[in-house]
DNA sequence: TTAGGGTTAG
């Protein structure tokens, strides 16, 4: 029924668009041919334009508005080549309003082929493919089209004005958009509210907020436009009470305002103020637009409110609006952010296909590369670096250009995974496509060579970094931390305080107490844990006490533990009492360690590490019985231990090893090399550690289990397929054992081989028989 | 006039 009502409402619509040009036939027409029959309507358009005679070209910009109405760029094209077939052009009215459209539907390829072909041209008709450039991002594209007016003396008005403000503020050339002001000024050209909005805009986007704040008191005629303008300018010079003060004073406030004002706050770290503004926003009526969506998406992003993100999804289904770009790109970072990486993946996987654009001026424009960029980011921050490094290798394979977004995402997924020669590869490829270093890019750049073991490139790129933040201070001290250069650590902490004037902030406390702990620096560690407090208010976190505990665990002062760990009412954190754990394991105390664990399961009993440690301590105590217990007490919860994996990147492959893994190609070589290398190894002293054997069996049987270790395994295969002076790189996703550290430190002094393994705590290089980290990990 | 993706710890 109601089909064939629609049915019956469109046909009559077309009889009304085959009659007259009423335009409110066509807004009823595209009303219902939007969500059904817009293939046959376009049909229709197209054979009606094709019955129309030459002497009706006074119908064609009648016909444009059906074309605008209904976003039909197809039939645009096919009158622009009808008409340039006829030879009839087109006089200069039909022409620029052709070149609006193909601007308006951002083709500006053929908004460029049109404009070729017009014979006459004024104002309307450069200031179009200004503004059209300027759109799409193009800017300098749009400014060689204003030169070419101006070179054709053809005089510009407000709307290029605008546009040209608006190229000049978004790449940064002030001096000329300051000059065109001079100009306006000097010859008297009238300020009309949009004019002088744009140029407020472009001094607030060029940071130039005095220019903007005199232009602004200067206006008798305030806006909203323009008082919305103001708002942004506070807040991003970070004055975000006068933009709330001027919010609140406003009495006509737009969608843009609110917008504005939510974004503004958010951006300054005032999440919950801008969550608030939302709530205000809904309950004063306020319609949202695409802007308000996106905002408040990534505000749930931010604040992680999965239940928020779903409602807002089912609604921009409901509203049909997830083909947007912003509204899909982040849609996927709210269940990336969220964890939910499979049903972003599923948004991804409803855009349409690739569309590209044409090719202006030797320029790609790919559409979506953000939702790339998205998911890329999503798949690397839920762990799963493989599927971030795929779909990036089918980026580049595809040609499709990568941004520095994406490239500083990938550089961390290769500190993650430790790929320093795929990091390498990045890293040359910036180069190569003469991509800017900003400094966020430096410190993934920082972080990856700490990470991947070559703490002196990791320092040539932060030497070479001129303009230094927080952010790439502490990575460089963090590199030094997890090197076990503790002293260099603290001594870079110091050089950034003292000669640079960088604030710390609590990651960079973070960095600098493992500094002190793994350098044994305990009256350093607790000095700074006080000036962090006291001299930069910044309140200890888990982390902060976590590591505190670690310091005086290494340290040996087991019993100072108890009393920090309850004045500081820390009893309730897990990360406390497993660092607890370590450091009576470290220093072979049972008893201590026993009741550690005790308290550490009460807290999480589904974790296997105190069950692991436990009856690790067990056996080194020769308890077998107890060790025992404590695995079957395990098993019975069904308590997994996380498995051991270590793995080598050669030749731009990563090779996975787990314990006794059989399944590599070359396990045979692997093995046989291996069995005879123990045998070697025991020649010049080594000897299997027990301590870490956790089941109650003969020694032989034993050895058996430490025997076939993953990092054994990946070293091996990296001896085997390397020259004899390539050191060997090896990442492991858990501590090492101290039956490995023996064999590497044997092995390193047998073959001369340097060998560097990255565990889940710190670097070990090994090197004629010597650990970088003295054995204390 | 208002919108999206990237870096340091864990």
């Amino acid at each position: 029924m109601q089909c064939t009502l629609l049915r019956s409402k469109f046909f009559n619509c077309i009889v009304a668009l085959n009659h007259c040009f009423n335009p409110f036939n066509a807004v009823i027409c595209s009303a219902v041919v939007n969500s059904t029959q817009i293939e046959i309507t376009r049909k229709l358009i197209q054979r009606f334009h094709a019955s129309l005679s030459s002497n009706h070209h006074d119908k064609q910009p009648q016909l444009l508005g059906f074309i605008d109405n209904l976003k039909d760029e197809r039939t645009l094209q096919n009158l622009h080549g009808r008409v340039i077939k006829s030879g009839s052009i087109v006089d200069l009215n039909v022409g620029n309003y052709v070149l609006s459209l193909y601007a308006k539907f951002k083709d500006l390829g053929s908004a460029q082929k049109l404009f070729d072909e017009m014979s006459e041209r004024n104002v309307r008709t450069w200031t179009v493919l200004v503004s059209g450039f300027a759109r799409i991002g193009l800017f300098r594209v749009g400014l060689d089209y204003y030169a070419r007016m101006l070179g054709e003396g053809v005089c510009p008005n407000g709307f290029t004005l605008s546009s040209v403000f608006k190229c000049c503020s978004s790449i940064g050339l002030v001096h000329n958009g300051k000059a065109i002001h001079g100009w306006i000024l000097k010859n008297g050209i009238d300020l009309d509210a949009v004019l002088r909005n744009s140029i407020i805009d472009f001094y607030v986007k060029s940071k130039e907020f005095d220019y903007a704040n005199k232009l602004f008191e200067f206006t008798d005629d305030v806006d909203t436009v323009s008082c919305n303008i103001m708002i942004s300018a506070n807040i991003q010079s970070g004055d975000v009470k006068s933009s709330l003060a001027l919010f609140r004073r406003l009495t006509t406030k737009d969608v843009a305002t609110w917008n504005t004002v939510i974004s503004g706050m958010m951006k300054n770290g005032f999440e919950r103020t801008a969550l608030e503004l939302l709530y205000e926003m809904v309950k004063e009526q306020a319609c949202f637009n695409e802007f308000t969506y996106t905002i408040a998406l990534t505000l749930v992003s931010s604040l992680s409110i999965l239940e928020l993100g779903s409602q807002l999804h089912a609604r921009l289904i409901r509203l049909r609006l997830c083909d947007n770009e912003y509204i899909r790109s982040s849609l996927i970072d709210v269940y990336s952010k969220c964890g939910l990486i499979d049903k972003a993946s599923i948004v991804f996987k409803q855009i349409p296909p690739r569309k590209q654009s044409s090719n202006i001026n030797g320029e790609k424009l790919m559409s979506d590369t953000v939702s790339l960029s998205s998911m890329i980011s999503g798949y690397s921050q839920n762990g799963r670096f493989k599927e971030a490094l795929e779909m990036f290798c089918h980026m580049v394979s595809e040609g499709i250009g990568v941004d520095k977004y994406i490239l500083t995402t990938i550089v961390s997924v290769c500190a993650d995974y430790g790929l320093l020669s795929f990091g390498e590869q990045i890293h040359g490829l910036v180069h190569k496509i003469g991509h800017k270093f900003d400094i966020v890019f430096c410190s993934s750049l920082v972080d990856m060579y700490s990470k991947c073991g070559c703490l002196e490139n990791a320092l040539i790129v932060f030497d070479k970094t001129t303009t230094r933040n927080t952010i790439l201070w502490t990575a460089i001290i963090n590199g030094n931390a997890f090197h076990g250069f503790g002293r260099e650590a603290v001594r870079l902490f110091q050089l950034m305080i003292d000669d640079d004037d960088i604030q710390p902030n609590e990651v960079t406390f973070v960095a600098v107490l493992t500094a002190c702990s793994h350098a044994g620096l305990v009256d350093e560690g607790r000095n700074y844990f006080t000036v962090m407090k006291e001299k930069y208010n910044i309140n200890p976190g888990i982390e902060h006490f976590t590591c505190m505990v670690d310091l005086f665990g290494r340290a040996g002062y087991l019993d100072e533990i108890k009393n920090f760990i309850y004045e500081n009412n820390l009893s309730h954190i897990s990360s406390v009492w497993r660092a607890f754990l370590s450091s009576c394991r470290l220093h072979k105390n049972y008893d201590l360690g026993k009741w550690v664990s005790e308290k550490l399961l009460q807290l999480e009993p589904l974790d296997a590490e105190p069950y692991v440690l436990l009856s690790n301590m067990c056996a080194t105590s020769n308890r077998w019985e107890e060790s025992a217990k404590v695995r079957s007490l395990m098993q019975k919860k069904g308590v997994r231990k996380h498995p051991g994996q270590s793995w080598i990147q050669l030749n731009n492959q990563v090779h996975s090893f787990v314990i006794g893994d059989r399944s590599h190609p070359q396990e045979a070589d692997i093995y046989s090399y291996l069995d005879n290398l123990i045998g070697r190894l025991k020649e010049i002293g080594y000897s299997t550690t027990l301590e870490q054997v956790t089941q109650d069996v003969e020694e032989e049987q034993q050895e058996m289990f430490l025997r076939y270790h993953s990092e054994k395994l990946a070293v091996v295969y990296g001896i085997i397929n390397t020259n004899s002076v390539t050191p060997i790189r090896v990442m492991k996703n858990l501590r090492v054992c101290t039956d490995c550290h023996n064999f590497l430190k044997f092995t390193s002094q047998l073959l001369g081989r340097e060998i560097i393994v990255r565990d889940i705590r710190r670097f070990h290089y090994f090197k004629n028989g010597v650990c970088s980290c003295g054995d204390y990990w």
